[in-house]
DNA sequence: GATCAACGGCTTTTT
DNA sequence: GCCGTTGATC
């Protein structure tokens, strides 16, 4: 094979990246540079020009949609499958590294995977059990601190703590933590790394055995990693070893999770042989979108620095819209993807990016109004419904007696009469005896320590629990879940609640059954038990299994969640001072200039148009604000935007008029003749509600009766 | 054990 | 202003 090929259709940064000669390298890439592009086409250099085999090969990213993308090109690329290459998130790898050693790390078998919520509820019991107050110390903070602490590799024997009272505490509740999860047999996120780089520290010759293996390894998001991540691939590179990292520190923005935008930088000076390349030609915005964005992210200081540019025209400048509140701001980008559905475009090809989830809302109702299909990303996850969590923690508890946080979560749910007393006393003994719940729940009904009827249901929920275990493995996974469903009572639970809500939940329960029917272990899971891999899977993948026909919507998401896409229109809304930066951000200067790579990332999110809004007016936590233009709209050069400021067609958008139909009752009676502009001329019949939400009921000549949101419907009286 | 009122919190998210 | 959690009550 021609290995020229492989670089045929790439500019001369590009080419450099991924013909660099095998060593360390360090890829400044640019957003919408085709920097995974470079990296598929780097392994496929490595195997096709260096010879290396793939099984040498080791790729980490972020995401596990960014590792089944880049197989997937890979693959592509190749044309035959890559089996013997480790393509995955850091999590993924540690865990099946630890799943090989899990005798060396000192872990069960059949070890377990706590997520985030489940490891908040284990915290929660824990600081009851310590008598800390709940209130002044929460178990979200305890979780933030546990967190940050093994990001950094520290386990709660290396804490200082002096003579702070706080850390002190948050010590012994991480102490407390290590101890609970060691007894159950359970690792969180965090976990996962640390504990593998404890075993590749404790075990030179395993780490040398991966060193070996792994002569070549890429690393996608590079200023995303965090302290014991950019340690574990130090350590796994070794002297050997080859790092070819893809990162760009402007599109950093993770610093409040442990990120450390610095690592790039570290790199440089761990690496100092290393080739940095910069891949600086966009290939996905217009002129205009670009030179905002640079000028925008130029008011960072300790940059690295690179300076996008574009063969492309300059396209439309930067629309700049001014709306007099939240609504119109809703209102008016409603109208722009109209027209560009009008002209022939997709709604899927419009995002609205805003800086918090609770502003989809007003957005929502907008496109609702208009009877325009959206999607909103984000929010809870399959695996993360509670319903979902419940059957897991059966599933857990027969996969490992020892998981506390699962006994704890199905002990009585759905309620089979064992109390909070029999709780309390069963957590008390097990900790004074240092065993897991289910022992001390087993040792209780044996030793007839507890009131009959107590006992009755403790006893008859561990007979429930071993009569599901399978003997063999001639049960298929669904059909164990199936039987878990229906035998515990979840099924018969969730089936009372005929709400929508509770609709929804058995036919979550049911599409489980489904995932479980579907799942197919990974070929290096082989060895492990199906229930296991499964469960694992869970955990690492809470997947997001949006159910729904794909159907051309417009795309709502955060501008965190919008990292790594692109859309022909984006929409970028609440751009004030207060929102975004939020307050708090704006009065730290490193926390601002994470606010302005958010803006950057969102800005660079567009290929065709771009939209800036802002409004005077915003409702927010119940309360108007009337917020500055975010200081962000100020950095965009004049020359590449226009600015756009609301008309006020009869009135109806503007705070002030709203709030007067507020006052005087909204000013309709039924009877009323009023006329609408797609509806022409009609009769009230009824009103209903006040404020935003007042409604009226019209009888249209032609259209019939219709209820109407009068903040929307711009009513005239006749 | 279920139901309801009072209370507090409130960027951003993956694994 | 909304939502989830908690505590009191029947």
């Amino acid at each position: 094979m021609d290995v020229s090929e492989l670089l045929n259709d790439l500019n001369k940064p590009q080419r450099d990246a991924v013909a660099a000669p095998l060593g360390h390298a360090r890829i400044l890439a640019g957003a919408g540079s085709g920097k995974t592009r470079v990296l598929v086409h780097r392994i496929a250099w490595l195997i096709q020009a260096e010879g290396l085999s793939s099984a040498n090969i080791l790729a980490v990213t972020f995401t596990n949609k960014a590792a089944a993308e880049m197989r997937g090109r890979i693959e592509e690329m190749l044309g035959y499958p890559i089996g013997g290459m480790w393509v995955g998130t850091f999590h993924g790898l540690a865990h099946r590294l630890l799943r090989l050693h899990w005798q060396d790390v000192n872990l069960p078998q059949s070890f377990q995977i706590l997520d985030s919520d489940d490891q908040q509820r284990l915290l929660k019991r824990l600081i009851r059990s310590l008598n800390l107050d709940e209130a002044q110390w929460p178990a979200k903070q305890a979780q933030w601190f546990i967190n940050a602490q093994k990001d950094e590799g520290l386990r709660a024997a290396n804490i200082q703590v002096g003579n702070d009272p706080y850390s002190k505490t948050m010590q012994q509740i991480y102490q407390a933590y290590e101890q609970a999860c060691e007894r159950a047999g359970v690792v969180d996120f965090g976990e996962l790394l640390l504990r593998c780089h404890e075993l590749w520290l404790k075990r030179t010759d395993i780490l040398a055995h991966y060193q070996q293996r792994f002569s070549s390894i890429l690393v996608d998001e590079f200023q995303d990693t965090n302290t014991i991540q950019y340690a574990w691939l130090r350590l796994l590179a070794g002297e050997q070893g080859h790092l070819f990292i893809v990162g760009d520190d402007d599109q950093s923005i993770y610093g409040w999770r442990g990120a450390k935008i610095e690592n790039i930088q570290k790199f440089h000076q761990d690496y100092p042989q290393a080739n940095t390349v910069r891949l600086e030609q966009n290939y996905r915005s217009t002129g205009n979108i670009l030179a905002a964005a640079n000028a925008v992210i130029a008011n960072n200081s300790e940059r690295l620095g690179k300076q996008l540019w574009t063969a492309d025209d300059d396209g439309d400048p930067v629309q700049i819209y001014q709306a007099f509140n939240e609504r119109d701001e809703a209102q008016y980008l409603v109208q722009m993807v109209q027209q560009w559905v009008n002209q022939g475009g997709e709604r899927s090809q419009c995002a609205v990016l805003y800086r918090s989830n609770a502003q989809s809302r007003v957005i929502e109702e907008a496109l609702m109004q208009a009877a325009m299909p959206y999607r909103v990303y984000g929010g809870l996850r399959f695996f993360e419904r509670a319903e979902i969590k419940d059957v897991l923690a059966y599933l857990r508890l027969i996969a490992n007696r020892r998981d506390d946080a699962a006994f704890e979560r199905v002990v009585n749910t759905p309620t089979r009469g064992i109390g909070a007393a029999t709780l309390t006393q069963l957590r008390q003994i097990a900790r004074e005896t240092d065993q897991t719940l289910w022992q001390t729940a087993t040792d209780m009904v044996e030793q007839n320590s507890l009131a009959a009827r107590a006992a009755n249901a403790l006893s008859g929920f561990l007979t429930l629990i071993d009569s599901l275990t399978p003997i063999d493995d001639s049960m298929a996974l669904h059909e164990l879940t199936q039987l878990v469903i229906d035998e515990s009572g979840l099924k018969a639970f969730y089936s009372k609640d005929k709400s929508e809500k509770g609709q929804g939940r058995l036919e979550n329960l049911d599409e489980l059954i489904n995932a479980t029917r579907e799942f197919m272990r990974a070929d290096t899971e082989e060895d492990m038990p199906l229930l296991d891999a499964f469960l694992a899977h869970a955990a690492l993948e809470a997947g997001e299994m949006q159910a729904g026909a794909w159907q051309d919507c417009v795309q709502l998401m955060t501008l965190h969640s919008a990292k790594g896409l692109e859309f022909p229109v984006v929409f970028m809304v609440g751009m004030e001072e207060g929102l975004f930066p939020g307050q708090k951000s704006a009065e730290d200067p490193m926390r601002l200039a994470e606010e302005r790579r958010l803006c950057y990332v969102g800005m660079t999110r567009a290929r065709k148009t771009l939209y800036l809004m802002h409004t005077e007016s915003r409702y927010l936590y119940g309360q108007e604000m009337h917020p500055r233009p975010s200081r962000f709209l100020a950095e965009v050069p004049v020359e590449h935007c226009h600015e756009i400021r609301s008309r006020q067609p009869a009135g109806h958008l503007s705070g002030l008029t709203s709030r007067q139909q507020t006052v005087s009752e909204n000013g309709y009676h039924p009877g009323q003749q009023v006329m609408h502009q797609k509806f022409g001329p009609g009769v009230i019949l009824d009103t209903e509600g006040s404020g935003t939400h007042a409604r009226v009921q019209v009888n249209f000549k032609q259209a019939g009766s219709k209820w109407l949101v009068l903040a929307y419907a711009n009513l005239e009286t006749l």
